[in-house]
DNA sequence: TCCGAATTGTCGCATCGGCGACAAATCCAG
DNA sequence: CTGGATTTGTCGCCGATGCGACAATTCGGA
């Protein structure tokens, strides 16, 4: 915790709340709203989440460092559930508290910092986690959903597809060959889960939305 | 760019340096030193990067967004390139500037927060990205090796483990069956890239490395 | 407009890896 | 110390997917 100042530690521990909790217990769960900003002061905690009905492990969680950093950003869930992987102590803070006292600014400007910045690596984190363990047709699905999120022009038929990916993109996307990329995309076409404007995509978010929480039970 | 005020907003634009970006010109390179921030003014950019002989495409970047976000962080380098996937306009600033325009506090205080906060999420997101495309035996040999960083002890004979993890955990962990790591974590130890003590796994990070870095020419 | 280049469509084959099943080894709580 | 629970080791089968090969189609610059 060599990172703050004298005067920033000895006020960071008084507005720690200390708990003590047992292997395997659960500290927080996925999908709970963040309010709270933790520090494993000892023992090792486990990031994980349900895919489907596979577990995922994200990662671990070392002595000293910081987690539940959701509560950073604006309006933000927990991704992840954490549990502990061996008897933990932790500190527990209000993330506006916490944030006063490290940096100085209001938790709400750094949110939006945060937000801006690296708001995207949060986003491209969670496809990526969320990847595991799904098949071709999943991980383009939703990736399909995402461009369109992103990058897509309200239609008639559904949303248009402003970027033009070639397959082989798409298939960069998802970590996927490019031949498979495309049978998929026709197997989607004849669902009538996207449609074809020539080369121009556009995308039935209804459908695709039923094909990704599908796998997401 | 509703995210700021109007004097902020000023101030901004007096400090980005504007240029044009031709469809399919890089932006910067993987492995650079990353020293500005930019922001896409117009166009659409592509992160991506190469792993072993495919390419790996993380993301898109959109008109509004801020990218080259590694220049945020203490000493980093970047971990994607970014080419420009359309003409683009975008505006490069420093740092330094930037933070101190949109946050009002040193780069240096910044770089630290986000080190200890967000700064799992980055490793994370490499790790994941780095696992696209790569076999069971590979993702299981970075995994080990990140163990051993983070968890490991100094022994005779390599890195000790100090983390009793199951095959089942390290399954979860590269996202691949507990049977088919079991046998690799087997194929490991005949290979001398890892020894047991009891449960306790040592590693020879240098052996292992090699197998890492093999996938990566 | 026209032609080479890029993109898309479609095979078949080889393989990686998931999964069920079960035995063997090891651990841990009483 | 001991017996049930957990973890590890090992099969065989089979489905998903990568990959090479090539034709058909479409695009975009001269």
């Amino acid at each position: 915790m060599s990172w703050l100042s004298q005067d920033q530690l000895q006020g960071l521990a008084q507005s720690l709340t200390l708990e003590r909790i047992k292997r395997r217990d659960t500290i927080f769960f996925e999908g709970e709203s963040s309010n709270r900003i933790y520090v494993l002061l000892s023992g090792v905690g486990k990031l994980s989440f349900q895919n489907r009905d596979e577990r995922v492990l994200v990662g671990f969680v070392g002595p000293g460092e910081i987690f539940g950093v959701s509560s950073l950003l604006p309006h933000a869930t927990r991704p992840f559930r954490c549990d502990a992987f061996s008897d933990c102590v932790i500190g527990i803070a209000r993330p506006e508290t916490f944030v006063g006292l490290v940096l100085g600014v209001p938790l709400e400007r750094f949110s939006r910092t945060l937000e801006v910045t690296v708001g995207r690596w949060w986003i491209t984190l969670q496809r990526y986690t969320n990847f595991v363990g799904l098949s071709v047709r999943e991980r383009l699905a939703g990736a399909l959903l995402e461009l369109a999120m992103k990058f897509g022009a309200e239609d008639s038929r559904g949303i248009l597809l402003t970027l033009k990916v070639t397959h082989a993109d798409l298939a960069e996307l998802v970590g996927a060959s490019r031949q498979r990329t495309t049978e998929q995309l026709n197997d989607f076409e004849n669902e009538r889960v996207i449609l074809r404007d020539g080369r121009r995509l556009i995308i039935v978010p209804d459908r695709l939305r039923e094909l990704v929480e599908a796998s997401r039970i």
